[in-house]
DNA sequence: AATGAATGAGTCTTCATTCAT
DNA sequence: AATGAATGAAGACTCATTCAT
């Protein structure tokens, strides 16, 4: 009964909120490679034909497996999508907070350039893939698993801050880890369409001076060495 | 016929990138009444069906005129969106143009505070249209119309730079705007989703801050005059 | 949004349930035309293949229209067998009810015959079609319309107990028109696979029988004149 | 490769009419319980979803087996509605029988109403299921087996009627207990929905007054011995 | 210019059944 | 014997779009 199974998931008018968590977990070897199959012929087609020219079938097709395996793994198409971002997502995360890490102890300019660095070499893995999933992700849907993962940068973030509570202007820091994780995501994205940028450290340069002016309004930023002067 | 106009539509493997301008111009009183209506009804079942839930029969029901009538003067779903996303983007250029204009000889902290208010006004105003278009945008295709405004921002942001080319840090003022643009443009969209944003001037501040930190990394700012020392 | 137009049908866990009634009344001509021939189709279709063999595509390509024109005017596969019942049951009813004015000042025992004689009659108008709906109404649903139709004889029945009531001995007379209704019923449609007693009167003295010996079993039948003792 | 299957089971264009017996006897008692674990769930998820909502896979589960073992003894999921209605009209069928024995001695009067509770009661033990399988049992097909069941209970009253054939009015015994098993059966049945006539002898009163009214039109039936003269 | 009936390609999704393990 | 992953044909249904009226 398909509409039966729909029925439970409906909840505002304005989406249906399908559940977009994988549908069971694959258990045996072979499971798995069907799993991985899948996601990554979704990731290919996601990329070639975008969300509305991608379909189940076609997937299914190009991951080698039939339509019912996919059923099998996935509710419907936009868990595809969700996996996807999730996965995306968790590698991010597990990144940024990796290299927050290891900046923990250096001072404030580097720490802060160093992440940012890390958050747009992480965007810019499969700009592609990152670009449809960009797209895509909100229409999907509430999407827990990717909010979750904003949430966990906010959060590395957030604590960052807090470690460095004198070192930096802003007072809020709730709200000043909103503006930074917003902006420099931003930014990473936006990277994304201006090839100018991509390949050198114009755009980090730039976002790292925003970010640093932001919280420390007194500091001095030494944007390129090359012949400047300071500014 | 869907399959065969799409043909001759597609570009790109990635994307069929059907014509989003308008169908033709509406010369009567009455008919510049029904375009307006179906924007309106367009407007209305976006918001609460979201962008699938949305057809075009349906907008053409809820603006009580036929589906041949909206097919007179819109080619396709699409350029509904388009037809939305470039009227609102229209309207946030001109108030950020006017209120430029306005501020051109104020001093320049003053300058970016009246600037990104205007935009964080421009963006609140009907808020659950903006995010249902910020969703659905990307995804209906390259939409010249909302490119060029995105561009038109952009441009007026760089043309007050280069007025103010002395006052102001970087150097490669382009890029600046890019970066400018961009991240105000992302926290007034971030704000769309925080109610504690909404109503008060915190965003503002801070965006403020982001902005002249940024511009002028020497100079201070006051944030909240409220018992704050300057940072 | 198919899963979401779906959600408000759902009532049971046993079953869906969904509305059987039509979709939209057909207001011009063209459209009244292409009700029939679907309505017409689907009674073909479903008499050679069954309910399960039936679908909706088929359906449609035999009626000579598109599986779109279908779905304007059903919603669904199960409202075809509905309409069809209703259809059935309708006509049934009315049949029914016109004979029993007929007979209402005849004896009891002709009234009777001849009533019982409609019924069957009217079951065996389009006996293949008949058994098909009598298979497939039961999981249809709910079926209102074809319920309101076994009610509406009932009431018929009912009704002319009750201009009768001295002359039948049953005191419960509801309980007694459930009791006539079910037996004819089942009798009528038991002779859909009896050849023998198609084409002549032996079921219906029978039924007739069986009637009268339950309102009057001081009454003595008359079954075959030919050659019989009376009972 | 179902389509496949289904040629070669494929008789009539009405109806596939697969196998519905059982595909192998189990001999060891582990057989037997997996059987019995089948069938019990295949029952409560008949009765919980309906015959579409059942799905073979579903059944398994709820019998704790999977799907393989399932088709190790039931070739497709009609043979399951098979076996349960064969499984119902074997009871029914025994019941009848041994009621039969028992009143052969008895006044006709006694020995109808006996037999006539026995079906009414044999209906009665799992109205839920009984009523799923009276749905579904018809578009199933053939079925053997319930046709045998149903055949054997018209032999049973055959028989009976023989047996007593000058203490009855009608001449074609055949034809009688056509007669009187299509509408005794119609009324136990009928009884499913009417919760008022459960768990009392209103109806066993009715239909023995039926079935007695036509067996022997002089006969004086005492319906209800309270207050009432007799009719 | 408007209407709205008609179109039909295309999509998602299910589920009976098979078969490698 | 059992398992359960995989299969894929089949079908219900949608909706952007056209076109006769």
């Amino acid at each position: 009964m398909r509409a039966f199974a729909r029925i439970l998931n409906s909840r505002s008018p304005m989406r249906r909120q399908p559940r977009t968590s994988p549908r069971k977990q694959p258990r045996q070897r072979r499971s798995q490679d069907t799993v991985d199959a899948i996601l990554e012929a979704a990731a290919r087609i996601l990329v070639r034909h975008g969300y509305d020219g991608a379909n189940t079938n076609r997937i299914a097709a190009a991951a080698g497996v039939s339509v019912g395996s996919l059923y099998q793994y996935f509710p419907n198409k936009e868990s595809l999508v969700a996996a996807l971002a999730a996965r995306r997502a968790g590698r991010v995360g597990a990144i940024l907070e990796a290299r927050m890490a290891q900046v923990a102890g250096a001072p404030l300019a580097d720490a802060v350039r160093e992440a940012i660095r890390a958050v747009i070499d992480a965007h810019a893995v499969e700009p592609e893939l990152e670009r449809v999933l960009i797209e895509q992700v909100p229409r999907v849907g509430g999407m827990r698993e990717v909010d979750a993962a904003e949430l966990h940068a906010h959060d590395v973030v957030l604590a960052a801050l807090r470690a460095r509570r004198d070192e930096v202007a802003p007072r809020d820091l709730e709200l000043a880890a909103f503006v930074i994780t917003r902006s420099v995501r931003a930014l990473a994205h936006g990277a994304l369409t201006r090839p100018d940028l991509i390949g050198n450290d114009k755009l980090l340069d730039e976002a790292t001076a925003l970010v640093m002016g932001y919280l420390r309004p007194d500091h001095t930023v030494v944007r390129r060495a090359i012949g400047g002067k300071p500014r």
